[in-house]
Parts: C-alpha cells; sequence; structure tokens
DNA sequence: CTGCTGCCTTGACGCAGATCAAGAGCGGGG
DNA sequence: CCCCGCTCTTGATCTGCGTCAAGGCAGCAG
C-alpha cells in the first residue's frame, strides 16, 4: 500500500444523458432543476469519478479548477491548522454539491471517508450551464441558503453546547438523514449508521476521541441509545435525545 | 424608556431610484448588480427603515416575510438555546444581505448593535426581481458561498482555537472591514473600532465576558495591542496577531 | 457636585473536557 | 492458528476556561 495520497482515478466521461439520467443522486441533488431533455448536456461535461476511503479529492488551498457532486459513499470537509488541529466542518453524503467558493482556490479539504464515486464538472463548463439554465443556479443558492443555516446550528453547537448536547445533536441530525437511518416510520428512524471514525466525529464536534467516546457510553448507560457496533447506534429513546441536543435538562 | 422591544418604525417607502442610486451601500452589496436604469423597480419595492441600539429587526422562528440589506450601522445575528445561552453567528455590517434562508420561518435573529438603517424587500417581491435580473441571482450565490467560507472559518475557530488565538482571530477579521477601521495603507489597518460590548465578543467567540477581557489584556501586556478606548483596538504588531490567529506559537 | 447604572476588569476557585497512559476488541495476513 | 495493526474504551491526572465575587470607571440625571 503506497502513495494512497495520489490524485484519484478518472473512470469514465459520461457521454451520453444515460448516466445523469438514471443517477441515484439525481432526486436529492441540484441536478434535479435540469429537465431530462437537457441532462445530455450535463452529462457531457461531467467526469464520474471513484474515490477510495481516506483519499482526498479536495485540496485546502489548492486551484479550485472543479466543482463536484456526491453519487455515492460520504466525504468528509476539513479545514487544518499548522499545528495539525482538524475542524470536520461537515460530512457530505449522496447528492451533496462540493466546491461553492468564489475564491480562486479551495477554502477547505475533502476526502472519502467510505468507497465513494463523485461527478467532476470544470468551473467554466458550469458557468456556462448556470447561464444558461438560471433554474440551476435558482437551485444551488437554495442549496447554499441550507448549508447557511446548517453551519449557524452547528456554530451554536461548537460554541455553546456540552459535550453530552453535541453527541446528542449529531445523533439527531444523522438520523434524518435518508440514505443513512434505517427507518421505520416518517421522523421515528431508529438505526444511524455511522461510516466514520470516532476520530472524524470528534474533529466534527470540536472534541477528542476520548470525550466521543465516553459520552457515547453515558448515552448508553442512560438508555438513549445501544451500541450494537462501531459503525451503527440505535436512538432507543428520540424525544430524551432531543431534549438533549437542544440543551434541555 | 419602555418597550425597547417593540416593532422598528417604518419611515419612508422609496418612491424614486434616487435613494438606491445614491446609497451607500451599494458598491457594497447585492445592488451593484442591477443597472442604474432598473435602479428605479428596486426602490420601489425597498422601505427604508431605520433600528436603534439593541432593537432587534429580525426574531429566530418569526415568519421569514423579509430580507434586509444593511446600509448603515452594525447587527449582531444570533441563535439561542433555551435556557439563553447564545451564540452570535456574525456581525452584518454596510452592504451586508440577510435572510437568505428557504425555509418559512428564520433560523436566526438579528439586533443591532448601534444605530442602523435597513432596507427591506417582500421576499415574494424579490423573487420576481431576482427571476427578472439573473445577474443578481448570481450575485447573491456569490455572497452566499462567501459567507460559508467565512462559516467553515469561523467553526475552525469555535471548535478547535485557544481563547487568545480566538480574540487575535477577531482583531484581524475586523481589521479588513473598510467601514470599521482607521486604513494608514492598503492591508495596513492599524485601529480597529468594535462597536459591539465584551459580551457581544464572548458569544461571538463561544467564550465568556471575562476570559475575552482578560485575554485582551494580555494581549496588551505582550505588547501586540492597545486599548485606548473600549470601542477601539490598535493593533500594535500585526504580524504577529496573524501568527496567533493562525495557531501558531 | 453626587449618586446611579452599565460595562469592564481583576482575583480566587472549580470543573468539563483535554491529556497521558494502559489495555481491549477485532479484522486481516501469514 | 497466532500475530499485528488499528480503532475504541477506560482510568488517572492536569489545565484552560468558566463561575463566582468584588471592585473600578465612565456617562448621565438630578
Amino acid at each position: 500500500m503506497v502513495a494512497v495520497r495520489a490524485r484519484p482515478i478518472v473512470l469514465e466521461p459520461l457521454a451520453a444523458a444515460e448516466p445523469c439520467a438514471h443517477c441515484d443522486a439525481r432526486s436529492y441533488s441540484v441536478c434535479n432543476a435540469i429537465e431530462i431533455k437537457d441532462l445530455e448536456r450535463l452529462a457531457a461535461m461531467a467526469v464520474s469519478i471513484s474515490v477510495e476511503p481516506g483519499r482526498s479529492f479536495i485540496v485546502e488551498g489548492d486551484p479550485a479548477e472543479h466543482f463536484f457532486n456526491v453519487t455515492a459513499g460520504t466525504a468528509k470537509l476539513f479545514k487544518l491548522l499548522p499545528d495539525g488541529r482538524r475542524q470536520i466542518t461537515g460530512f457530505a453524503g449522496t447528492g451533496h454539491f462540493l466546491g461553492l467558493a468564489v475564491s480562486s482556490v479551495y477554502a477547505f479539504g475533502a476526502e472519502a471517508v467510505d468507497p465513494m464515486r463523485v461527478c467532476r464538472f470544470s468551473r467554466p463548463k458550469l458557468r456556462a450551464m448556470l447561464d444558461d439554465f438560471p433554474a440551476m443556479e435558482t437551485r444551488l443558492l437554495e442549496v447554499a441558503s441550507n448549508e447557511l443555516v446548517a453551519a449557524q446550528e452547528q456554530m451554536l453547537l461548537l460554541g455553546r453546547k456540552t459535550a453530552r448536547e453535541r453527541l446528542a445533536s449529531f445523533l439527531i441530525a444523522r438520523a434524518s438523514i435518508p440514505t443513512h437511518c434505517v427507518a421505520q416510520a416518517p421522523g421515528m428512524a431508529r438505526t444511524v449508521t455511522l461510516p466514520m471514525t470516532r476520530g472524524d466525529i470528534a474533529d466534527y464536534l470540536g472534541l477528542t476521541i476520548e470525550t466521543v467516546s465516553r459520552t457515547l457510553t453515558r448515552l448508553k448507560a442512560d438508555g438513549l441509545i445501544e451500541i450494537p457496533s462501531n459503525g451503527a447506534i440505535v436512538l432507543r429513546d428520540r424525544a430524551a435525545l432531543e431534549s438533549v441536543a437542544g440543551g434541555l435538562d
């Protein structure tokens, strides 16, 4: 196992509309602003890439030449301090759009958490596409607005919540991601799958690995969750978790 | 002095293009995507409002009926937990656009820090305007992208930086706001004015008032800053501050 | 002038979470 | 099968920042 940090391998350019029309991610993503008849043009500019776990496909500070669209798997997005401290600013799952930045360089890095597939677009080409299809730009603004709201929520978490509240908030938020939970009834999802490590969770919540581990153990002892395996957590008392996440009791 | 929390008073609807064409904020703001000949239409839908210090003009959870554009003064944007813990997610100065949210309710509150003027737009009207002028939507996406980058930077600060690093970062960031510093040469601004209280700074940086006060005192003792008055700080050693802000030494 | 009211500073002390350290579980390779 | 490497858990101790408490100081009203 050598040179894992090398650039990901380009697999196939998408020649026809086919791949976009049948893409799993389309219904979640910005692409759904494009009508089927125009999908061919979108497909022509996209390049499908697979990224293996641990490999990074966006490097903070590199020239921002591409946009990405996640079609499978999960990425962690992060910023680093020179001494190695890391803050994960978000996890990008299926349908997530990456690379929004006016600047000429990426403001964050991105690395695959599990086996991923992404669609890659060149910035100038996507810009041209946006000029031709204002609906897509509207959709993009919508996405950006939602992320802004999520970012504000995360600032509240990082600035003002306790470790216990952070973990509860994290689990509740994860439970509402369709891809990553086994839904019983709407809003009643019980089992949350966590593709990322404890270290990733710690860096996302502004804590250490040890505190994450201890806090999960305590939530389990309190009967709020079960931990069947490292990659899964069962929400036993969702109402109580929500109340903890909101800063009550 | 009673009922300070009441709704702000509407002053004058803007009848002609005049006020927009001569607006101090136009060059900073999204409005500069609109050509002069179309400004009249923009002016027709705007309502100019003045907000006195301490008065809130956006309430978290209220129906999101309006967008705002700051034309003078500074607002603090914040989220609250039920027990009163507060996280200020940003300060909005002249030219800042507020209210981006797909949701039907505001995701944050906004309160004037100093005497403010804002332009208010109804959401449906602005939506119609955006459909007619895609350039404005493009500009808005640009603004949203920049805020997203700033939000990620703030997450790094809140999740991973020490109190000293947070204050240094805050002062450096403030120094690059044209309205709030006395610029000597480009990038060489020395005096930063701080319209907000220590409590506001604390809630912005995820600290307490006491820690903000102590940390500023220590930065002063170390010769990095001077504190001529409560509302102003002189950056004596900008390079050293930048290095502290970046997590070095 | 005096007293009041906010805001800020400073000091003493406590605690949530970080750090340091030692296993425990577990999957993969030989 | 055992060994190795990795992640996770758990315990002991430390510490940066929060909490509690006591003034200082400037602006304003009377």
